[in-house]
DNA sequence: TTTTGTTAAGCAAACGTTTACTTGACTTTT
DNA sequence: AAAAGTCAAGTAAACGTTTGCTTAACAAAA
């Protein structure tokens, strides 16, 4: 028996296809007896919808797309996590796209997808501007921004308060009476990276502290950490500062192979991002990440665009809270 | 200007849809001055052909559904990714879906992508009968298990040798003079528990030790482990072992909360998952999973089976290996 | 010349649905 | 008894592609 089309149910069922096409939709009244008889027709038939071709006529996917730069990052993992469940309420599912930071990936995927594929686009955009976004995906497909904004996007955004998160920490290190206060950037095309690095530089400025030689370029990997920690300690270092909650890890671990003590031979500042279990998070000054909040919102919003194309565009700026190492319960 | 179809593109080009159709595609030949027009008129129109409507007709869709249980968990995000990058390089694009190990979330999924959507789906389930599968996906859509796997169940399916290498983890505390080994379990309907169970059962009962009041009940998550961690040390316990890397991670937190060491005041025998830094690893004796041993046959296998759906079931199992404490090298 | 071959491209029927419009059979109103 | 209204369900045209079959134009062979 080859497979069942809405056809072959309205034959075996003795009506039109309207008919069928109305009773599994609900969408009109159909007497209680032709119901009976169309839902025994599907039964005996194994007769299931083709999704496909409901969405080319309806111009609805119930699909919305996640593009992460890094999906084994627990940031992602549970922005992820927490859009799936806002936007699972609405009936619509998520496919999510893992660009691990490429630009080529990036691009090749929102193409692949923009065009009757998805009802919308959520990204952490690991590009650098927002032409090339342009180019492959139509302006009218909603898209909306999450964590990383993109110079001149004219689309919704949910980011986190770096800098302001970032001024507080640096400063509470200096504060406490650090002078030479290490910096490890993330990948220096997005503009978290940006922001952080601006406020560190800005905290070191106001308190007239030089940070020559104190600033090592990284690209958000565990991986950029270790050399440029080295190049710190080198520059006598008694404070280190990462721009995420990767490098935070990976920092606590390679102090560790140099056998040194973050909280006790050196401060850390990191990043926490999610509730996860995370290596050393008792030994280093923390800024905690909004991620559930940037998840509900960007979710929300997305919907939002979906079924309301025309709303204004809206930026959404969502506070980080900058805790102390002492403060951390455990 | 509405958005422009196949048939906008032929018009201003002066060429049946078709040759439209062939251009892009190159799927016959087309001399290089109505390519030219052709491909002028894409331009001009901005055209960008619809994805649905060309699997509709194709009945290929280039994308994989991965149903897993928890997308946090680095397990599980680790597979993502690197199924990811073997699918990726065929051409297809991967849809993930977190059931949270809910069943309901599993079926609904299942149901919903199984018609007229993807191609194939790779399953982490957390069901415990292939029949509720069977009942919403046709048997004739590829599917391969993993990790994983279901009683009668007639597909490929890809697992790890969860007995063996849990048998030589117990036997290796039992060998180092522990007699009270504590166990907590994960998720009971899940098959990974019940083999990593019954090996540290059967290695018990090699030895001759009793197991009363020390396996603990655990649902794989790591709010499970506390109360059972409590129970255990109640119960006199020298050593634990626990049945996944998220509890693994928790349960050393745990230990730290009671001020415990594990490896000095109580041994512990844990999952290592993934190259991700984990809490704790250095003081655990691990099992490490071929995580992405895993990932690349599963991907490998749904592919094959997808181009060739004819091919016998195959079910493989991938070794995992056991490494004491001590030769662990941080 | 007629026939045959070759080449480039067009025609139109799918793919499996949804849905605006229509119809036929009753029922109610006038 | 005719007109109007209601109700349940049918007809057929989309949706935007792909593709088997056909054709028109020309060249080469007979």
């Amino acid at each position: 028996m080859a497979k069942a089309g809405i056809r072959d149910v309205a034959k075996q069922a003795g009506v039109s296809t309207a008919t069928v096409s109305h009773v599994i939709n609900n969408t009109r009244f159909v007497t209680e007896e032709t119901r009976q008889r169309v839902q025994q027709a599907i039964e005996a038939l194994d007769y299931h919808p083709n999704a496909m071709a409901r969405s080319l006529k309806t111009r609805r996917y119930n699909l919305i797309a996640f593009v992460v730069p890094d999906i084994a990052n627990a940031f992602f993992a549970t922005l992820i996590e927490e859009v799936e469940n806002v936007i699972a309420e609405q009936g619509y599912r998520l496919i999510v796209v893992n660009t691990k930071e490429t630009k080529e990936r990036e691009i090749e995927n929102l193409r692949a997808l923009a065009n009757g594929f998805v009802d919308g686009f959520l990204i952490a955009s690991t590009l650098d501007s927002y032409d090339e976004i342009a180019k492959v995906v139509p302006e009218d497909v909603p898209k909306v921004f999450i964590d990383r904004s993109l110079p001149h996007c004219p689309c919704d955004t949910i980011t986190v308060a770096n800098y302001e998160a970032m001024y507080q920490g640096v400063t509470y290190l200096i504060r406490t009476g650090h002078t030479r206060i290490g910096y490890i950037t993330g990948l220096p095309r997005i503009s978290t990276t940006a922001e952080r690095l601006d406020a560190y530089r800005s905290a070191m400025a106001t308190h007239h502290l030089p940070t020559e030689g104190l600033i090592r370029i990284g690209d958000s990997m565990s991986s950029c950490v270790a050399t440029n920690l080295d190049a710190l300690l080198e520059a006598n270092c008694t404070a280190l500062v990462v721009s995420n909650n990767v490098m935070a890890t990976e920092a606590m671990l390679q102090l560790l192979e140099r056998r040194l003590h973050a909280s006790k031979d050196i401060d850390l500042l990191g990043y926490k991002d999610s509730e996860q279990a995370q290596y050393g998070l008792q030994h280093m000054h923390l800024i905690c990440q909004p991620t559930i909040d940037l998840a509900r919102v960007a979710g929300r919003q997305i919907l939002e665009r979906i079924e309301s194309p025309g709303l204004p565009v809206r930026q959404t700026v969502i506070q980080a809270v900058f805790t102390p190492h002492h403060a951390t319960s455990l």
